[in-house]
This record gives C-alpha cells, structure tokens and sequence, in this order.
DNA sequence: CTCTAGTTGCGAATGAGTTGCAATTGCAAT
DNA sequence: ATTGCAATTGCAACTCATTCGCAACTAGAG
C-alpha cells in the first residue's frame, strides 16, 4: 500500500496517490465512479472534500502520461480506466452479463506492427485494442 | 437509392429508411450527430419534425438486429455506426489528427475463435473488435 | 379499410464528464 | 526548515450526448 514508487513527471499529490493506488489493486479496468467508489468506502483514505472531478482530472493526467490505458467496452458507455503496466490486457466481454473475462494470450504477442503499417499506406502504429465478445458459461447455460 | 430489399424483422418506416440508406451510402462509421447532419442536408428527406431521437431509437433497433455495429473509438467519446456488411472493417485511428484508415485485412481471417475458447474457460466467442492506433502520414510529417 | 401494436416528435430529464474560480498544496529554490 | 508560486483541488454550475414519457401518428396484418 506504500512504499510504492509513482511514475515520474508528475506532482503526486494525495489525491492522485490514493486514485493510482485503487487501481493498482484493481483486477479489472474501472469506471471514475467505481474509483469514486472505492475511494467513499476506502477508511484509510479521507474521503471527505474529494471531488469527483479530481478523479477525472487526474485520469486524464495519467492517461496523458501513459500511466493508465483508457477504454469504452461494448454493452457500457462509461469509460474505464487500468494501470497499462507493461503487459498490456486484452478481455472477452459478455454480452448478456457484461462480464469481462482477460484474454490470457494477445493474438499480437508475435505480430510486428509494422506488417499493417506496410500494407496501409504510412501509418505509425503505436498500439492496439482487441476486444472479443460472445457469451460466458453461465450466460451460455442459461440460455 | 430505392429498390434496396431492407432486412426482415422490423417495422419498416420512412425514417428508418432515411438511416439506413445514409449509413449505406457512408464510406466511414457515422455518429448520430452525423446522421442526423445528413438528414437536414439531404433534399430528398423532409427533415421538419424528424426528431434526433429518432435517430437514437432507430439506430438502437438496428444494432439489436444486428444490422449495424456500434463503436466508441479512441479519442472520441461519441459512439460511431457503420453497416454490418458482413465484411467486418476495422480502423486504425490516428492520434493526433482522429483520422480513419481502414485495414486492408483483419489479422483475424484466419484466427479460429475457438482457439479463444480453448483457452478461456468456456467463453463462446461471437465476435471481436480490433482497432490500432498511431500516427497518419500527415501527422508523422508534421511533427 | 380497419384496427392496433409499434413508432414518432417533442420537450424535458438524465448522467457522464468538464470547467471557472478562489482556496490550497506540492515541491524546487532558497 | 521556510518561502513562493505554479499546479492542483473542491465545489457548484455547466455541457452535451443520449434517453424517456406521452399523446399523436402510421405500417402492415387481417
């Protein structure tokens, strides 16, 4: 819970310590609401006087400083935000319980980039996002 | 722009018509915001009293029916609408400029989505979404 | 042609996310 | 440690995409 090392290039206030560390802990990407969230039930963290809006804002820093990945999943229009910690994280997503189920293996782990940047005329690609979607067992039992 | 055979299932109106023909004849997924742009523009469509949340309920029917797919593309916080033709189409978004450039072909063609399925515990994989990122030739240049 | 369930226009409501501003606080330089 | 100021925060008001309730309308089955 401390002792931890915060990327660098930014001001760590408390705020944003306690926001990073809710999702360092996190096992699955979270809305601001369910950071919000967690930050109200959390009794370590003094949640009276935190804005939902320094959530925000200090997503949009980490997200800027690459720090978080930032994403829209199918079936939700909230965003949701996880720690991009190096490996990044792929999910299959239920459309009938919306539950997320992490991809163990990316399909692009041995893909070059580079492949569709010679086959689409010069763009530098930078990164990738893969969703699946289908049914998960117990939606596929219940049905 | 007439004498298209409409899919089967819904009730058929003039203004579910207008949609889905602007969404046929667009050669890039189209917001509602767009859609109904097109609407006002369009000659041949009576706009008076054609209600933008007619565009929402209509769009919302169709994706139910599979008839288009809905998208939240990185950098933009609106979803987007396209066609599902079949041919499903993915993009590669540039970051600075939002830019779409198609991708020739989806690296899944050949991926069976039961090697997914395999993998994850019983997760029945319908579909995917796929979009890269990075930076159009334009913006490459000019930075 | 009639009947009715499904659809529409409208305007008001919702809710995620943003913003302006005055007060506060990291943190670099002293 | 203390200071000084630019960056950050809480708050409340705002934006704006999307949804909803409801009365009037219409597609299309019989």
């Amino acid at each position: 819970m401390e002792h931890n090392k915060w990327p660098e290039g930014i001001k760590w206030t408390k705020q944003r310590k306690d926001i990073y560390e809710i999702l360092k802990a996190a096992k699955k990407p979270l809305s601001a609401h369910d950071i919000y969230q967690e930050i109200l039930k959390d009794e370590s963290i003094d949640a009276t006087n935190f804005a939902i809006s320094t959530v925000y804002r200090s997503l949009a820093v980490f997200e800027e400083k690459h720090f978080i990945e930032k994403n829209v999943l199918t079936g939700s229009d909230m965003a949701v935000y996880e720690l991009s910690d190096g490996h990044h994280k792929h999910y299959a997503v239920c459309l009938s319980c919306h539950k997320l189920v992490p991809i163990k293996h990316c399909p692009f782990e041995h893909v070059k980039h580079d492949s569709v940047k010679s086959e689409n005329d010069d763009f530098v690609v930078t990164g990738h996002k893969l969703e699946l979607y289908g049914y998960c067992k117990e939606c596929t039992v219940n049905n």
